[in-house]
DNA sequence: GAGTTTGAAACT
DNA sequence: CAGTTTCAAACTC
């Protein structure tokens, strides 16, 4: 399998396909693991050859893996660059690749399981390289390029890379660039979703999306050249990345930040392969990360699925059809809502965003003049944007990072670290997803905004082409996933930026004057980031929390409802009713929370429409909410004596079980009735309306102090989803705001958290997607 | 598109 | 910590 490997340089590249392909125990590996073919992937990027992997990389825990990848994000755009000379080899590799792949093909379907179970791999090895190479590949190879996918059910999805790689084909140096950054966008989106359980879901629906736009698209061929450098790079780059996004990862973060020591290789192959080779390392552990921790195949199928539409001109086979429609309804029909948003932000975001977002964000822009390398790659920087944007967690992170701006990498600040307790990245995740997930409609963008806040690494619109892509994204993400500024006197260095905020550096769509917030003053930003995380360390947090646990370390979706989530400080408002967007609780989806000092609230998302019945229950509670925490508490209290709510539910946090009144105030049959209840039922949660109410006292349950938020974080990445937020032993109701207060309690319980956490960053897989 | 309103962020 | 100012988004016209 890693025939060329510099350690592994033993077999011949000669004719191994053929060999191992005949060979049974060929099909039996690629059967058996993703990862394998990443390897193998990984191994033909590497060396040229299509080698299959060795056992041993076949292995490496997709955890480490994830984690490197997650890391390989800000180093991607380092990497990409220098691997710039490799494009050749890459493209003999992607050769070597396809003819696997097609030998696969022959082969039978085991093989081409086996290889398309891995996205990584089959992105890997076709994709891979696009990114830089797109063009050269493209040319020399359109027609064989192709990405082979085999769905869960054995469907065998192939996608025409020529179609993808063409438009980036005409594209510039700076075009490449951009690519790269939306490949990014699109690998961080794949990570997410193949994290998530669901995020096979958000994968398809980012698919559909990116298909969509590119059918929307007027034909790359017909394009100008320029059109296509605009929107074509981006869209190919995305696609690419789609496909490659596991792939993509290992090879751009890891090898860039952390692939020299890291924990990647150390836990990745045995063999570490030269600097270059570290990329391939981290690449090939990369897709078996995303094999082994996110559905795997689902993530293919989706990747597939979005090729598939995408290049349905180009060719489509019914099965593909079958997966991709699968998929699409399988996300609508399960997630509506949900997916509908996450996966529309992270799709529509990112596939919108991919063109033209990534430019701004991530190419550089002439006002601004950043360029995506200009960013470090070394921090994971606010990127919790991206991280929120998948709902289970991952995928919608995933699509934050996809949804174009480039994120600042920072390194990673305390906050970060309290975050997750991990790694900035991982963090950064933990906190995106949280936020994704409860964003509700209108929240996407608030959720958006939110992951952004942390985590979103672009932000800008992927430079949508037409306005239709860009209509769509909005409509489903609500243009979550980007965000622009109009700045007129903070520079983009303030919260007060959108951008900034989100941990993102203003691209062409800010109207903002006098910025900061680029590359070029990456120190500036930086600096005035520490400064404002030494205020806060959770500046930079998601204001959305969510509270549930709602993805399980094997991206299970536990939480996903809107009810989860709560604002991290609450709001103040006064005149708004908590109505209107001025409302961060409502501009986030999430309904007001005990930490909220609102007068006069109607959240809807609170409570109004789950409790409209209780509204005056929900008035008068809010009222001694806010009139005094203690109520709440005591509230809470009760609600976890309750034997329902002392039902370790994973999701502590799940806002409402109706059926429990946990207070006397709550009449148990409101959303807000609240959160315990909520524990009982996590699942349902999600798919119930929670977006729209939530109950506050949930929220006091989910109500995390800032404190808290890294613990969600922590928890949503924590294997042990199923750790409540709250534990039913400790009071997670910490008094509003001001609140943030860390009461001791909290602390405890984020201790707790945090210790539940892996202490190492890479060691939380679900976290880094 | 300009002006107003709103509430968060920043400042004192 | 509370009050005030600044700021930019959200909203209205």
């Amino acid at each position: 399998m890693e025939l060329n490997t510099p350690n592994k340089n033993q077999i011949p590249a000669t004719n191994p396909l053929s060999q191992f392909e005949d060979s049974p125990v060929f099909n039996y590996i690629n059967n058996l693991s993703p990862i394998e073919l990443v390897k193998s992937m990984h191994n033909g990027q590497a060396f040229n050859f299509p080698s299959f992997a060795s056992p041993l990389s076949v292995f490496a825990s997709p955890q480490l893996s994830s984690q490197s990848d997650a890391r390989s994000f800000m180093r991607r755009d380092r990497f990409s660059e220098p691997s710039k000379p490799e494009l050749l080899q890459s493209k003999d590799e992607n050769d070597t690749s396809i003819g696997v792949f097609e030998a696969a093909q022959l082969t039978g379907l085991s093989v081409e399981q086996s290889e398309c179970s891995t996205p990584a791999n089959s992105s890997k090895g076709v994709i891979t390289k696009l990114p830089d190479e797109h063009m050269e590949l493209a040319i020399e190879e359109p027609d064989t390029l192709k990405y082979y996918c085999a769905s869960p059910d054995d469907n065998i999805i192939m996608v025409p890379l020529k179609a993808i790689i063409e438009p980036q084909m005409a594209g510039d140096p700076n075009e490449r660039y951009c690519s790269r950054n939306s490949e990014k966008d699109l690998r961080k989106i794949g990570r997410t979703g193949q994290n998530e359980d669901e995020a096979g879901c958000d994968w398809v629906a980012l698919i559909s999306d990116v298909a969509d736009i590119l059918t929307l698209e007027p034909s790359i061929d017909e394009e100008s050249a320029e059109k296509q450098k605009m929107v074509d790079p981006g869209t190919i780059s995305f696609i690419s990345n789609v496909l490659q996004a596991p792939q993509d990862n290992s090879n751009d973060s890891e090898t860039s930040y952390y692939a020299g020591s890291s924990q990647q290789r150390e836990i990745g192959e045995p063999g570490i392969q030269p600097v270059e080779s570290g990329e391939q390392n981290e690449a090939d552990q990369t897709p078996s990360v995303f094999s082994g921790t996110l559905p795997d195949k689902p993530i293919v199928n989706h990747a597939a699925a979005k090729v598939d539409i995408r290049g349905k001109s180009y060719q489509s086979s019914s099965k593909q059809h079958k997966i991709r429609r699968r998929c699409l309804v399988f996300e609508m029909g399960a997630h509506k809502k949900k997916l509908a948003f996450e996966s529309s932000s992270s799709t529509s975001s990112q596939s919108d965003h991919m063109g033209a977002n990534i430019e701004k964000h991530a190419t550089p822009r002439a006002d601004k003049g950043k360029t995506l390398s200009a960013l470090p790659g070394r921090g994971i920087g606010l990127h919790l944007n991206a991280l929120t944007a998948t709902s289970s967690g991952n995928a919608v992170k995933i699509e934050t990072l996809a949804s174009g701006k480039q994120e600042i990498s920072q390194p990673p600040s305390p906050a970060a670290h309290m975050a997750s307790g991990l790694d900035p990245v991982s963090k950064s995740l933990a906190l995106i997803t949280v936020e994704t997930d409860f964003a509700p409609f209108d929240n996407e963008d608030k959720v958006m905004e939110n992951v952004p806040q942390t985590s979103m690494v672009v932000t800008e619109d992927f430079g949508i082409s037409s306005p239709k892509m860009k209509r769509q994204k909005f409509e489903y993400l609500g243009a979550s996933s980007c965000k622009r500024c109009n700045c007129k006197r903070s520079k983009c260095l303030k919260l007060y930026c959108e951008c900034f905020a989100a941990g993102l550096y203003c691209i062409e769509p800010c109207s903002c004057l006098e910025c900061s917030n680029n590359p070029a003053h990456e120190d500036t930003v930086l600096e005035t980031r520490r400064q404002i995380e030494s205020r806060n360390p959770l500046a930079f947090a998601p204001k959305v929390i969510r509270n549930s646990d709602s993805v399980s370390e094997f991206g299970e979706e536990t939480n996903k409802t809107p009810a989860s989530a709560r604002h991290k400080r609450g709001c103040n408002c006064k005149k708004s009713s908590c109505l209107k967007k001025y409302c961060e609780c409502f501009q986030g989806g999430v309904g007001c929370s005990s930490y909220c000092r609102c007068e006069g609230c109607k959240n809807t998302f609170g409570c109004k429409n789950g409790v409209e019945e209780n509204d005056l229950k929900w008035g008068e509670s809010k009222i001694h909410e806010n009139t005094s925490n203690l109520n709440l508490l005591d509230i809470i209290e009760k609600g976890e004596d309750h034997p329902d709510l002392m039902v370790p539910s994973k999701d502590s946090r799940s806002p409402v079980h109706p059926q429990i009144p946990i207070s006397g105030q709550h009449s148990g049959s409101s959303l807000c009735d609240v959160g315990p209840s909520t524990k009982m039922r996590p699942i349902q949660r999600f798919r119930t309306n929670f977006f729209y109410h939530q109950p506050k006292y949930e929220k006091h349950l989910q109500v995390i102090p800032e404190d808290e938020t890294p613990e969600i974080l922590n928890r949503n990445c924590l294997p042990t989803s199923g750790v409540k937020s709250v534990s039913p032993n400790s009071k997670r109701v910490s008094p509003p705001h001001h609140g943030f207060g860390p009461s001791t309690t909290w602390r405890r319980g984020r201790k707790l958290i945090l210790r539940s956490v892996s202490p190492s960053p890479s060691l939380n897989p679900p976290c880094e997607q």
